[in-house]
DNA sequence: TTGTAAGCGTTATCAT
DNA sequence: ATGATAACGCTTACAA
């Protein structure tokens, strides 16, 4: 590879004003930018990273940290960040924590060698305290975590609405018994109760009371999903329809309503949380939130170049909108 | 950031030495060995990656380009990528190309500029004879790729055996009209043909003939399968069964199978391509053939370490099997 | 407007 | 077994 000190010998001219032109500064004359450059382009000159890098320039490259990419939501983050990202020129480092927290750390430690400029939390493994120390060498923007203080940016898509949404088109089909399931307990703090107030203002404001019941917690998976519809099939007392926390929930729900020949939305309906592509393939076809996926990305991406460049952004979170997407489960 | 000079003070010895303890080289003591891990551990020391990197070192950084983390199977490949070269202590950079020659290329520069060691191209954009010249600044592996030289790794599933495992699924099944639906033209090279291939000589060891009007080319969305659908009930001498060349095309005409009545697979069997989570929740739910993703991820993982340490690996295709997953829709 | 030289944190070479 | 020193390629005072 051809060195700064190649394309200045070439240019018949001295390594500063080379550098000069490599980083677009002033005081250079017009023609030897131009031979500067004509030079470069001749020796196909890249600076080397590295020795940028050492003399304490950025690295131009940001993390983002996923539980996993194959889950779509967060496929659908990463895609996002890693498009805008290299838009403004960044490249993106990947890393599942797979739920584990001490790689989790261990990747925040790229901030520390300085092998990324920032870093996106898209799912948060560790307590904040064990992750706030890393922020002082470099910014982190969060993704759908709630924290003590607000010390870094965070980047939420209004869980409280979206839910609201939900349940008020649940009672605009004519529902009054309404169940709600969770992955959490009922009184959690953060994300989920959010939701949960969400749930609670919507049934408030039409006047409908919560049956204790009806309400479902820590169901998670398709498993769950099944279970819960069998089980709720069976009370005496039940619900006409079932907000669930997530897609994969409902769809297990479907799947075994089709499995016992319960008609859903007739015997139940059910609606789902996420959109995920399940939601669109199961039959009948989920109706269900959208998570902003693709704009979390992108605002986290902003947020921490804005960080980066100006050393400043807002720590109230940004609330991201989202909607309701009714297809034929309710 | 504490420095290696910082750790050589506290242990009252040279750089060297802790140079030479950070590298697990000979030639040190064993007490001060210890004194030095002590410091390193107390002044919480990391050796700066950029720093060695400009010394020549390696980046322990890999890069995976595919056309887009948010398709299921790049996302698995990806996932297992991070993975395997997380394990080995390297990171991982994504590219989507999202179908950009430039983009591409642009990526492959990280090679250049050492900010990779290898790549792992798990779909070619370019055409090789523009990537070949990257491979001079550090290994490539190909996945799925056919080149005209086998010049680097390629790691390949078994197209021909999954396909023709998939078609001799479908005559013990009793069909012996056997459509065939393909991305490409029908004599195309690489992994078309060998699909191709696998089709004809289920089709030939059956004794089954291969009716041309059944072969159809360039279908490659969910759009396309709906049309394809009603074409093919519409057509007076009709197969009973078509093997298609992705889960997007199959899934597509079940959808509009489902929509026209048409009983799949009573009056039409359908067969995908891909294993993709839409394929077990449609309804019917899609027989299919597997594409090992994870396998291929770690594959191509393992080689470019391979390369990168002892600069040496096979150069035939590694050919990793291909299950059919056998389900409603045949 | 241009150039000289120091320094970023490592590792490799060569002495000791 | 240990250490002094040069070198990697770049940017930035400082000088000219």
């Amino acid at each position: 590879m051809a060195t700064i000190l190649d394309v200045a010998k070439r240019a018949g001219l001295s390594k500063t004003t080379v550098s000069r032109v490599i980083n677009n500064q002033d005081y250079v004359s017009e023609e030897n930018r131009a031979l500067v450059l004509q030079a470069m382009k001749e020796l196909d000159y890249h600076p080397n990273p590295a020795a940028r890098r050492l003399r304490g320039q950025l690295t131009m490259t940001i993390g983002v940290v996923v539980p996993a990419v194959t889950d779509p939501f967060f496929a659908s983050l990463t895609a996002a960040v890693e498009q805008t990202a290299y838009e403004k020129g960044y490249r993106t480092m990947i890393c599942q924590s797979s739920g584990d927290k001490e790689k989790e750390r261990l990747f925040l430690n790229l901030l520390k060698t300085k092998q990324a400029d920032g870093m996106i939390i898209a799912a948060l493994e560790n307590d904040w305290k064990d992750i706030q120390p890393f922020t002082k060498h470099g910014p982190i923007v969060l993704c759908n975590e709630d924290i003590p203080e607000p010390s870094v940016p965070v980047i939420k898509f209004d869980q409280l609405s979206g839910t609201y949404a939900g349940i008020k088109h649940l009672i605009q089909q004519g529902h009054q018994r309404i169940g709600y399931c969770t992955g959490a307990l009922f009184a959690e703090k953060g994300r989920d109760k959010d939701r949960n107030q969400g749930y609670q203002k919507a049934m408030a404001e039409a006047g409908l009371s919560i049956n204790p019941a009806w309400i479902f917690v820590d169901r998670h998976t398709t498993e769950d999903g099944k279970q819960l519809l069998t089980h709720v099939m069976s009370m005496e007392d039940r619900p006409t329809a079932v907000f669930t926390g997530s897609d994969d929930i409902a769809a297990g729900m479907i799947t075994q309503a089709n499995e016992q020949g319960v008609r859903v939305p007739e015997d139940l309906a059910i609606m789902g949380f996420g959109n995920q592509p399940i939601a669109q393939w199961i039959t009948p076809a989920l109706t269900t939130i959208q998570q902003p996926a693709d704009g979390m990305g992108q605002k986290a991406t902003q947020v921490i170049l804005e960080l980066l460049h100006n050393n400043q952004a807002e720590m109230e979170p940004y609330e991201l909108p989202s909607d309701i997407i009714v297809r034929k489960s309710t």
